[in-house]
DNA sequence: TAAACATAATTGTCAAGCAAATATGAAATA
DNA sequence: TATTTCATATTTGCTTGACAATTATGTTTA
């Protein structure tokens, strides 16, 4: 590797050396794929022992940053998470954030029919044929009156990522996609709840048509019937929620 | 703590280990505060070498999940992480799926157009004298020409914070700090190439004015204007750039 | 030619101990 | 007596040196 490595100063020798190990990796001096120096050779560079090197790069394993394997052709290699990879990761830190933070169901309402909005709109400009396929299909899915409450809801979740992904706008997309993932489990709770499949089955036709139809006031229109549905969902799920904790 | 832990098998011990730790949390056996058995007795109860356990805390504490302090009264501590923290993972991770991620300037400047204007109407509906006090403050501390690069950006952050807190949804808000924070770098660079402060400054007032007056279409003017001149300045950077590599 | 084997390199783990921090209680001092 | 100072014990942080496990490479042997 050959980098030349700031003199270790202050707090935990252990965490400063994974930080200045991350910091080469992030500014670029470290590639993916690139192989690290040998635990010896970096308890040399640091003036550390070699347990110490090794507590640092465990530090930076569980962040997926490197992976390490045994024999003469092993070592530590720089290991760049995949875009699904970061995406799991991402949905992981805004899972339990959800978790943690005691987020309103109203306000979480709120955002979601916000945000799809905003995709709807942009999704009535920009869809391709193979998203209203997509779309479509998955209608045809929710329609089998055989299917499982997950199988529905994993139907549904497939439904509106194809809405986000007519959008067209990949940043929006991925924020979309961590929204829906981490407010799944509520949304769950209310499918599961009141399984009022036939009505959700309609919104999508309509959501669907109206987007077929690259209409932005119907498609406006009918992601508002079916978030404002879901509002009075969470609302009573609330109310239930609240009755048995008080 | 107490805590029956089954044989380690196979693999990683380290990593098995922190499993089982890890595991022993989420269950809830171990709960927030709880301190765990000192390293030697976690060395004795698994049967390994204090360095392996020490490993194995390392790859917990990257993840927030224990903190450990020397002395008589320390120990190793459960921590659940604070809402801060579990902020600061979710920009952690957005950053990395940014820089790894090709997104399309032009994509982040319409997702962020996006997600501003639906802030802005929620903004002009909601906002509480504090989100005016403290967006009239920030434009007082950008117009001091001796502001640094630096801390003009980081004012220009706070300007945009104060707007999606006076939305007054904090999911919302939430998937807003992560986008600006995770777009931040792009941003900057904005604003170092072209620095246009009075023209960015003006534009802050409008803003600032049209939610003052809970007007929601001044509003939506306003932010679509600031985010149009991002966009050319986008463009004008993405263009630059293409001339470099090109 | 191909299979078996030794070899070397590298991470994984162990052992015992010293260094540093820090709460607690005892001793010295005002 | 009250307060400060100091010794002490406890726990993590880190060191040194070594052996075990894994695995690519080259060498020997059938």
């Amino acid at each position: 590797m050959s980098i030349q490595y700031a003199p270790v100063v202050a707090t935990s020798v252990t965490k400063q050396i994974a930080e200045q190990i991350r910091e080469s990796i992030f500014d670029g001096r470290l590639k993916a794929d690139d192989r690290l120096p040998t635990e010896h050779e970096l308890a040399d560079q640091f003036s550390v022992s070699r347990p110490t090197i090794r507590e640092a790069l465990k530090l930076l394993a569980a962040q997926n940053l490197i992976r390490s394997r045994r024999g003469p052709t092993g070592g530590t290699f720089v290991k760049r998470p995949t875009e699904e990879e970061a995406r799991a990761d991402l949905t992981t830190a805004a899972t339990l954030l959800v978790s943690l933070g005691e987020f309103d169901l109203a306000e979480i309402a709120e955002a979601r029919h916000e945000l799809e909005l905003v995709c709807g709109r942009l999704a009535a400009q920009n869809r391709q044929p193979r998203h209203l396929e997509q779309m479509a299909a998955e209608i045809t899915v929710q329609k089998d009156p055989e299917l499982s409450d997950e199988a529905f809801c994993a139907s549904d979740v497939r439904f509106h990522r194809a809405l986000v992904d007519a959008a067209g706008n990949s940043v929006l997309g991925f924020v979309m996609y961590t929204v829906i993932e981490a407010l799944q489990p509520v949304e769950n709770m209310v499918i599961f709840r009141f399984r009022e499949r036939q009505k959700i089955i309609g919104q999508h036709e309509k959501i669907l048509a109206a987007i077929t139809d690259a209409s932005i006031k119907r498609t406006e229109k009918a992601i508002t019937k079916q978030m404002n549905y879901l509002r009075t969902q969470f609302a009573a799920a609330q109310e239930h929620r609240n009755r048995m904790t008080g």
